[in-house]
DNA sequence: AAATCACAGTTGTATGATAACATGGCAACA
DNA sequence: TGTTGCCATGTTATCATACAACTGTGATTT
């Protein structure tokens, strides 16, 4: 707790410095599971900020799961698991191995759920993949018209799944994916990535519509093989 | 924005309440993205309350991306596909379906995981995984140690991918899951229900050791399947 | 010895004040 | 006309203080 915070800061929330300090403290262990907490005038002296800020940072961390307080006693470090609260930290992920553990992630959710889709997919599941391709087919490679549709069709995949935690947590993991592949800067693509990436989606599509589960999965597993190469990122795996 | 609290509520905290009114009122399309919320002395004197307890609910809301607000303007309903954060309803999770559907997506992340176990397991992760078999074999069955040492051995497989957002999400569901059965209630099992569980994990821990991904990936999903039926689904996919 | 009470410490809430910032109106000026 | 600069107003961000509710402890009383 040793963190000191300059006034100068014009940028995040007070609030939010504290809470991220707090939370770093818990993270690297030097705030274990069922320790105490200083108390919020404490806090608030060691951070040279309010006690209403300090109580801000708390009000956060507690709905996150990471600290309980009761009134008159204190508060205390939670038990992470029992979080009822996924974070993702934004500025990890600028490594490049934290990325691609990122992408993995995705990956498993989306070839089971290409393979799910297949099995439980509807004739309106299957119009809603017909139009997004089609979108994708006129839209300039890179366009923003062609990340809409092309998000519309990995979207309209996991509907198909008929689960909507998978959906949640799709959606969720893609979009930090896709905030880093955006942070990370220029893409800049061929026509001939264009046919390559169309071209994996229609076998995808083929598949679900054939209602073949494995093929489905195989033909995911490529597409996500290809855009992780497209990426910059090197493949090893299946 | 028409709710009121009574001050009688002696529970969570007043911000607790106030936040999830916002919640709500976002989640039932009564405020959508871009709209502006009332003012601070305004939510107060709505809610009863005072500013200070308003804040804190925004603070919550905006770690959560539901919100962000600028100063001097007012706050504002972010789009909630960029949220950072995950959330699960725990109430909506008694559905059967919902259950369902969260086991269902644990299996895509674990089934995934022994397979990339398989390809990365050091020596210390197949010793992490032989002690946590020897500790359920001791252990009787259902108790918290045997409880507690299955957890272990799912959570070293995990360990093993040296994929660490895997490992986040994968414990997140795991422990949703978990919390399920317990709230779902009495679950008595039987030796033989013992037996073959341990029979599983030994054949799990067999493909880990030899490096074999496929079989890894199948032992695990068998697993799944085996758990499931103990727990009352009925499994119709692979 | 056990129950009760007083008290200090802590969190929860309320209130008022000030600083920082955004916006629109208005006057002065070119 | 149109542009600039200033000012008033409204909002969030923060600070400071006070009080209520609650907890734990230790002294006091029974």
């Amino acid at each position: 707790m040793t963190l000191k915070l300059d006034k100068v800061n014009r940028g995040p929330h007070l609030s939010t410095l504290v809470a991220s300090s707090i939370s770093r403290e818990i993270a690297h262990g030097r705030l274990n599971p069922g320790d105490q907490l200083p108390t919020e005038q404490a806090l608030a002296t060691t951070f040279g900020v309010s006690r209403n800020v300090v109580r801000e940072a708390i009000a956060r961390l507690r709905s996150e799961g990471r600290i309980w307080s009761q009134q008159g006693r204190g508060a205390f470090v939670a038990n992470v698991a029992n979080s009822p609260v996924l974070t993702i930290d934004h500025d990890a992920l600028q490594q490049a191995d934290a990325f691609k553990s990122l992408f993995e992630l995705r990956g498993a959710l989306e070839v089971k759920a290409a393979a799910l889709a297949a099995e439980r997919r509807t004739d309106a599941d299957l119009e809603a993949l017909k139009s997004a391709l089609t979108a994708m087919n006129t839209a300039p490679y890179g366009s923003v018209a062609w990340l809409k549709a092309d998000l519309e069709f990995h979207r309209a995949i996991v509907a198909a799944t008929r689960n909507s935690y998978m959906e949640q947590f799709l959606i969720f993991v893609s979009e930090r994916v896709r905030e880093s592949i955006l942070a990370a800067g220029d893409q800049q693509g061929s026509d001939d990535m264009a046919s390559t990436t169309l071209g994996e989606h229609n076998r995808i599509l083929d598949a679900i519509t054939a209602g073949d589960a494995n093929a489905a999965q195989e033909a995911m597993q490529l597409h996500l093989n290809g855009a992780a190469r497209r990426v910059g990122l090197r493949i090893d795996d299946l």
